[in-house]
DNA sequence: CTGAAAGCGCTTACAG
DNA sequence: CTGAAAGCGCTTACAG
């Protein structure tokens, strides 16, 4: 590869004045300048970035760690952090620490995280990037999973109970309370709730924001309307078995995310219950398998990309020494009203 | 950050001694060693890799260009490579041509393709890779996509007519001619297939597939047994519902992708058609989507992860100057059985 | 307007 | 066994 050298050897000037028209500073004729960018042209000249990150103690890179990119809020996150990224002309080195893929839903506790992050937060420090971007799979708090260093940290899709570090996630709570809301406005009054696991924060919120939908229309919580599943797919079947044979049968079942909805789905049809004339449902997370549910499933919207931009956007305004006034940001979720309500 | 210069000052002895223990190279006296690492681990150094990179001429890090991350085969095919980066010590610098989000299924030619690749491929180079993975959204022909370069390239997911270029992709062929056999072994004689678009390659290769399974199995070709649709879920339905009502009816549908497969399921289930006992499904790709249909879809399972593992192996088989035996490689493919055959 | 020189943090022959 | 010095490809005050 032809280097800053070779270029000034061929335009026969030193490489300070080829840096400087490379970099569009200092005074350089406009002669010496139409020369050298000739020459650049010519023989494709590429500058060596890696000489430069050196040189600048720069290295416009941001590194980002991903419990696991196969899980599928992973991929439109870094595709929101690519888009920036690439506007900005920074580089993203990606490392996954496939935590699903080795664990699936038994998470393992914070040590033993930090002993599988290491080695990729160390590479990453050793490559210099100038801030990092930790993105979980499941809402949670991830306190002391990265050791303290002067490199900033923008986490997303998952949180620590630290209030100097910076958070990105989405308002579980309100899509909760809109869900329902939209639910009963539609006129289904008897509004169920499977819940995920509740050793969970997105549970927690989504719980919260049920109830005070319901109190807010001037509804009655009913225990009996709430069942707890594992987010997995059967147990929404089992649980909508259990709510759809009961006594007091509800109108509508708002389900923690778009597994359980389809076992929903499954009961109700098993059941011969018609959606949505007898039963409206509503799922969460909008992954794709909720478009070929039948009939297709309404549900929340992730702001998954816009996550991922905001996540790569704040860390940059920090590491340009901005302050942030918001450490932990909600972005909103959107309702897509399908088939089923 | 510390650099060796303060470890070596710490440590009283030169640079030069520092580097060796870091590097386990050159003789160095054991109480020297000891010492250094101690300093070492006090202070918790890490070597500046872009230091190192810019001496060695060797940055250790592997470039990928995904034409789309959002797609479904992207994230496993990049959890693959990562792996196989981790152990091996090597970083990646991930691209997102969004090319999905930007045009859908209108893919644009080449010539368009090449200028958005363009800024990517020149951030890479600049940042000194030592070589590219290409992950194509689509099994098709991308030849003068990329320019000519020193830097070796991979592609996968896609291929270039050019014979010295590397390419790893799976067995269409194969994949499909074990589906159709499967489906035939297990007594269902009267097999249809739906395909996707003719102008892909994939769907002139499972095309083959079937018809030669078919021969092979002594059973005649029946062109009423195939339709085309475009890969979407709609036309599945619509194409399965001429097939169903038609004259003669097909024991089995093997559809081109878990799309299709879909709408053969919903169109099943609205003629009151049992699936498997009266018609048994098969789909391709095992899509997340697949295993929430009811009832649950057999298919063809693509080796993925096994793609991006076996794309970088090889890629780094270039770097280090092998001369690889296969530059097209075509990996198997498995058959989910689930309850849909 | 242009260039000589120092320096970013490493590695590596080479000398002692 | 250890160190001085050159050099990787850039940028940037500074001098002229």
């Amino acid at each position: 590869m032809a280097n800053i050298k070779d270029i000034a050897d061929l335009a026969e000037v030193s490489v300070a004045t080829v840096s400087n028209v490379l970099n569009n500073r200092g005074r350089v004729g406009e002669e010496t300048r139409q020369k050298i960018l000739k020459i650049i042209e010519e023989i494709d000249y590429k500058p060596n970035r890696v000489a430069k990150s050196l040189k600048m103690n720069k290295t416009h890179t941001i590194g980002v760690i991903v419990e696991d990119l196969s899980v599928f809020n992973a991929p439109e996150i870094i595709d929101g952090i690519n888009e920036f990224a690439e506007e900005n002309d920074y580089s993203i080195l990606l490392t996954n620490l496939r935590l699903y893929k080795k664990y699936g839903n038994q998470f393992p506790d914070v040590d033993t995280c930090r002993e599988m992050v290491m080695p990729l937060f160390h590479q990453l420090l050793s490559n210099q990037v100038e801030g990092i971007i930790y993105i979980g799979i499941h809402l949670r708090n991830v306190n002391g999973l990265l050791p303290d260093s002067s490199t900033p940290v923008v986490y997303t899709y998952c949180d620590t109970s630290d209030e100097s570090d910076i958070s990105i996630n989405y308002d579980d709570y309100k899509a909760s309370f809109d869900a329902t809301s939209y639910l009963i406005n539609k006129g289904y009054q008897e509004v169920a709730l499977i819940s995920g696991l509740i050793n969970s924060e997105s549970a927690h919120a989504r719980f919260n924001g049920y109830c005070n939908a319901l109190m807010s229309n001037g509804l009655q919580f009913n225990p009996n309307y709430v069942k707890t599943g594992d987010w997995e797919y059967e147990s929404g079947y089992k649980m909508a078995m259990d709510l759809l044979k009961g006594e007091q049968r509800p109108s509508a079942i708002l389900a923690m995310n778009d597994l359980m909805a389809g076992g929903v789905i499954k009961a109700a049809s098993e059941l011969n219950i018609h959606v949505p004339d007898e039963l409206a449902i509503f799922g969460f997370d909008n992954r794709e398998v909720s478009s070929y549910y039948t009939p297709k499933l309404s549900t929340v919207s992730l702001p998954l990309h816009d996550m991922g931009e905001i996540s790569i956007k704040t860390l940059i305004d920090v590491i340009d020494g901005k302050t942030i006034k918001t450490k932990k940001r909600k972005l909103l979720c959107e309702l897509i009203e399908r088939d089923s309500s």
